[in-house]
DNA sequence: GTATATGCAAAGGGTTTGCACGGTT
DNA sequence: AACCGTGCAAACCCTTTGCATATAC
C-alpha cells in the first residue's frame, strides 16, 4: 500500500514518524485523491482522535518531502493525491462538477512545446483542465 | 475601453444595467487581470461607496453574459479578466509565485487532440499551469 | 531529555447570504 | 409601481496559528 520509503523520505527532510503522518498517508492511497476534509474522515475510521488540523500539516509535509501532491479543481478544498499513483491530469465539468482523470501523456507534446517556448516547466501532476465533460457539452449544443 | 454591446449582453440575461455593473467591467479593462479585492481598489478609485459584497455579485453576472471570465491561479482568491482580452493560459510558477500570460493558441493542438480522445470540451481561457518558471527551474537545476 | 508533533480553540482570509433601502425599468 | 440591485453586517467555509501537552528521537 504505502511504499517501503515512506519513513526515508520523512527522515531525510528531517521530519519524524508518527501514526498520524502514516494514517494520512495511507488514507491518500486508498481513496486515490481527495480534499483535507475527506481525508481526515478517512483517516477517522481508523483512529478517531486525529485532528483537522494535523491532518493540514501532515499534508504540507508530506508535500515537502514529495510523497504527496494536489491539484485545485475547483473554487473549494484543493484534492491531494499520492505521487506514486500514474500521473493524471483532471478535467473538471464546470456544469455537473464532475472531476475525470487522464493520462498525463497525452500533454506532454504540448507541455514539451510550451517548455521550449517559454522556459516553463509544468508540474503535471498539478495540471486541471475545467470545461465540459462529453454529456454536459453535448447537451448544451443539443 | 468596454465594448458598446455590453449593456445588450446584461439585458439580454435579464439583467439590469447599474453604475457598479459597469464600474466593475471598465475596472477589470484597466487591470487586465485581478481579484475580487483588487477590482473593488480600483472600482474605489472613482466611487468608493462600492461594496466588496457587490462586485462578489456583478462578476458572477457578468461572467453569465459572457463578459468576463476567471481562472485560479494559487491557493487564494480567483482571477478575473474581459472576455474580450485575446485568450490567454496562465503559468504560475510555484517557487517565486509569478504568473506570466501565454496566448492560448499554443494549446490548441493539445485541446483539440482531448477533445477527440476524451469529448471533454476545454475552458481556454480558465486553464492556469502550475510549474516553474524558467529563471526559478533553471536555478534549481544549476 | 529535548525538540518536534499533536489537539484544541481561536483567529484569519475569502466568499456568500439575509435584510431593508434605493434605483432601474 | 414592481422588482432588481445595493450596502451593510453577520454567517460560512477553508485554512492557519498560538499554546500547552504528548511523543518520537
Amino acid at each position: 500500500m504505502v511504499g517501503e520509503d515512506w519513513e526515508q523520505k520523512l527522515r531525510r527532510g528531517g521530519y519524524r514518524i508518527t501514526p498520524q503522518r502514516q494514517l494520512v498517508l495511507e488514507a491518500i492511497g486508498r481513496l486515490q485523491h481527495g480534499t483535507p476534509e475527506e481525508i481526515l474522515a478517512e483517516v477517522q475510521r481508523t483512529a478517531t482522535g486525529v485532528n483537522l488540523s494535523t491532518v493540514y500539516r501532515n499534508l504540507e509535509v508530506l508535500e515537502e518531502v514529495g510523497l504527496v501532491t494536489h491539484a485545485h479543481i475547483g473554487h473549494g478544498a484543493p484534492t491531494y493525491h499520492a505521487v506514486d499513483d500514474h500521473v493524471h491530469i483532471h478535467l473538471v465539468c464546470d456544469t455537473c462538477g464532475d472531476v475525470a482523470s487522464i493520462d498525463a501523456a497525452i500533454a506532454e507534446p504540448f507541455l514539451d512545446e510550451l517548455r521550449r517556448r517559454t522556459g516553463f516547466v509544468t508540474d503535471v501532476s498539478h495540471v486541471a483542465l475545467h470545461g465540459q465533460c462529453s454529456g454536459c457539452s453535448s447537451a448544451s449544443t443539443a
